[in-house]
RNA sequence: GGGGGAAUUCCCGAGUGGCCAAAGGGGACAGACUGUAAAUCUGCUGGCACUGCCUUCGGUGGUUCGAAUCCACCUUCCCCCA
């Protein structure tokens, strides 16, 4: 089976311009193919893994990634599936950002001579000259085409500014850019990118009338069909100081049933057969396949020695409710205590378990707090300083399990 | 450039002088039930020194004993005309 045929099995694919060219080129380990990551925030999310995992596969089969930083392209921002503008981010975040995420990424694919390369598209972006731009590029589109494109519809009601409207523009110049210089053939990136990526290869087409390619990746939706990786609003980062490995774990080991094995088989590495055989797995038995999406996901992000704690951590934490040592701590000082102690409120709040002290209060006044396995009835409730050094055992509803301990 | 409309708490959205920390819904969080699932039911959802006080209704000033609500100016957005 090649990897076309992998890719579609996992449900990966959306669409494709051309099937048949596209599948012969990366079983063949033809393809030069390109991904574009913008870079709105200081670390990657769950959601740019599948573009990672991708990468992966397709350069496990033998052909050449390129990741493609959006240093120039965030300047303007993204308007696809969005109804809203962004917020404009400057030119020294977006450097930062751009910083963070070539770390991360080399976590997962090998960049280097005749491997994975990497390049910024604020290299060329920034330079561009206006009136050049119009002449040489600006010619190539129907506004009328544009404006027809899915991206923008949502924004059509909404209003959109000039500024959005030409991103399609830039991604456009950034696939001619890199057909022209790094024969790069090919573009990968997200559903919502469709008509993004048909820009340029339209423009490639126009200017230099040769062909070059793209395919969409199925988005990762939940079965309410939200974007998954998500919680509370929040993205779940792939940076263990945002998002740790332990609660990077948890948010995989909780998807709901419907979306267990879609997960599995998109984004871990586990052979398909190994796949179909989960997939008749019912009931209680999913929770199994869920440990293992959890356990390989955390493997792939933050390595086997953490997804092995993650995951002792939890089973422990779940099954047995003996405290671990693996379970998120925080360390308390004397500086934290008054009169040799502390309450609950103000423990709460330094474990950062609450948003603020009045959430506390609620979330104790709602019997949702548990020290030490006893389920906090009062507010008035403080520890002394020697229980606290032997470490206070919080849990803040079923799942969130969090230790404190005194520093001495 | 002209005319009309809008901006409310995490989101949608009611409120058009005091009874407004602001209806209703969604989401989030917590409780019950479970399988660390879903569905369902319940509670909760600005902050704090919490039967009280403080900050919030695009911004800045003003009227008033009192403003999310009235007035002026500004900003942003939408619709129609050019």
């Amino acid at each position: 089976m090649g990897v076309y045929e992998e890719l579609k099995a996992r449900g990966l694919l959306a669409q494709v311009t051309n099937e048949e060219v596209i599948r012969e080129m990366i079983n063949a380990g033809k393809a030069t193919f390109y991904i574009g990551f913008d870079c709105t925030a200081d670390s990657l999310t769950a959601g740019h893994f599948m573009a990672l995992t991708l990468m992966k596969r397709l350069q496990m089969a033998g052909n050449k990634p390129i990741a493609l930083i959006g240093g120039g392209t965030t300047m303007i921002g993204d308007p696809s599936g969005r109804t809203d503008m962004r917020k404009m981010l400057t030119k020294e975040d977006i450097d930062h950002n751009a910083e963070c995420f070539k770390k991360q990424m080399s976590r997962f694919i090998e960049f280097g001579d005749g491997k994975a390369r990497m390049v910024n598209n604020a290299d060329w972006l920034l330079n561009l000259n206006y009136v050049e731009l119009l002449r040489d590029v600006g010619a190539c589109f129907s506004v009328n085409n544009m404006l027809r494109a899915e991206c923008y519809k949502q924004r059509m009601e909404k209003g959109l500014s000039f500024l959005e409207f030409n991103y399609m523009i830039m991604q456009s110049y950034d696939f001619y850019h890199l057909f022209q210089h790094y024969g790069c053939n090919m573009q990968f990136g997200g559903d919502d990118q469709w008509s993004n990526m048909l820009g340029g290869t339209e423009l490639i087409r126009r200017k230099l009338g040769k062909d070059a390619h793209c395919m969409t990746i199925t988005l990762l939706t939940d079965s309410q069909g939200k974007k998954m990786g998500k919680t509370a609003g929040n993205a779940v980062w792939l940076d263990p100081n945002k998002t740790s490995p332990f609660e990077f774990y948890q948010y995989w080991r909780n998807v709901s049933d419907a979306d267990v094995l879609k997960c599995v088989r998109m984004l871990t590495f586990l052979p398909l057969e190994q796949i179909n055989e989960m997939d008749g797995w019912e009931g209680e038995q999913l929770n199994r396949a869920k440990e293992i999406l959890a356990y390989e996901l955390t493997k792939m992000v933050h390595g086997e020695e953490e997804a092995e704690k993650a995951q002792t951590a939890a089973r422990a934490l779940f099954s047995g409710g003996v405290s671990d040592e693996n379970m998120p701590t925080t360390e308390l000082s004397e500086a934290d205590m008054t009169d040799g102690k502390i309450d609950v409120i103000s423990l709460l709040a330094a474990c950062n378990l609450v948003s603020s002290r009045s959430d506390g209060r609620r979330q104790i006044q709602g019997g949702g707090i548990t020290v030490n396995d006893e389920k906090v009835s009062s507010i008035d409730l403080s520890f002394s300083a020697d229980q606290l050094r032997e470490g206070l055992h919080i849990r803040k509803g079923k799942k969130v399990h969090h230790k404190a301990i005194l520093k001495s």
